[in-house]
DNA sequence: ACATTACGCTACTCCTAAGTAGCGTAATGC
DNA sequence: GCATTACGCTACTTAGGAGTAGCGTAATGT
């Protein structure tokens, strides 16, 4: 029976594994549906059987990949990547125009869908240290980081008097805040206006604008 | 047997129960124990056995008076009544100060503790129509009503100049928003210096203070 | 004392969703 | 064809938490 002696049976040949290759590109269609739950309701109703029946996979075949729910997710949210404006700052040639630019950004979806899931994972953080992290990580530092450097910027070109600069790290915070808290309290998409209105009558304004 | 032509044995004698009174005492016990929890912990964390728990009385007495959970947490925001604020406007002599006054209102226990009941409640309020609804009529509407009030009397007074009225709407929202999202991701109580530098740096700012 | 109502307790039921077991089948490389 | 690995399917187990049933006992008014 060959118990103690024998060579391990070969699994790979040349460092290549044998059989069946695991089917990435439906990986990439398992992450992206978990984003759209996300976008769509609230974390405990976002399930694995939900998403192994919208994928058309089998729900064993998550668990091979992701060994718990939190896994799946938050392999989901890194596989949005970061937003493409921490590549390439816009430059409109206005603060106003550049933080309009960064609201429009069409990044996973919009402005609507992209709050409606930092919303999702907000309350979904308060349980899991981990997904705290990643969401910080992945999502809110990289915003902002994005404001304070166009912030910064306008201080450099004289757009925004230097003496200003110590209000930058508060404001960096007031878009994603105040949009999250917008969406917490409306069931309808927040509507444009709002964004507008949070540039010109408050960031904006903080930074000695003279009123619209 | 007299099935079917006897009267109704009398409940009440003078309109007045019959029996043992109910214990109106626990309902104030039960509540506010019920704010604790939605203080701690997350909303699906909350549950009628660790209130059952912690106040002593039993799971079947709970039920005997709120016919499920969201019932219960509905009554536990509704007990806590509005922030005082609303009545007794604060008046210390300049906008700043009163806003100071609002932050570090008691109401609820304090800010943070304040913050982390709104921080539950909005997560819940996701899932409930019922309580979105509560959560806005009894806390969100308040303090945006109250900031609107204190806005205005400063225009009224002469502190802020009247032109800048149209941003007052916004700025309502400001210091909630900017609370809660902070909680959301530091797990340490917010800092007193946040609140002053969110009233300093962003509302007054706005306002047309000069940099402080 | 007696009826009446409130409360506590134990022990349920029910449901949902996470996570698993085992087997049959499909796809690949040799 | 053969070994090997991936995948799908059905059917489970587990665990937690909402909500209930039934009974015994405590508190009240008459």
């Amino acid at each position: 029976m060959n118990t103690s002696a024998g060579l391990p049976a070969p699994t790979k040949i040349d460092g290549l594994p044998l059989g069946r290759p695991h089917d990435r590109s439906s990986d990439a269609l398992i992450l992206s549906t978990t984003v759209d739950l996300l976008a769509e309701r609230a974390y405990e109703r976002v399930t694995m059987d939900e998403v192994a029946a919208r994928t058309g996979k089998a729900k064993t075949t998550l668990y091979r990949r992701w060994a718990t729910k939190d896994d799946l997710v938050i392999a989901a949210i890194r596989s949005a990547g970061h937003p493409p404006e921490i590549d390439h700052l816009p430059d409109r040639g206005s603060l106003r125009l550049d933080l309009l630019a960064v609201v429009d950004s069409p990044w996973l979806g919009g402005a609507t869908r992209r709050i409606s899931i930092l919303r999702t994972l907000i309350s979904a953080a308060r349980s899991s240290e981990e997904l705290a992290d990643v969401v910080r990580a992945e999502i809110t530092e990289p915003y902002i980081e994005i404001y304070r450097r166009l912030f910064d910027r306008a201080i450099d070109s004289g757009e925004i008097p230097r003496e200003l600069a110590a209000r930058v790290p508060v404001l960096a915070d007031v878009l994603p805040a105040m949009s999250a808290h917008r969406l917490s309290f409306s069931r309808e998409p927040v509507e444009r206006d709002f964004f507008v209105s949070v540039i010109d009558d408050v960031i904006l304004a903080a930074l000695g604008h003279s009123p619209r």
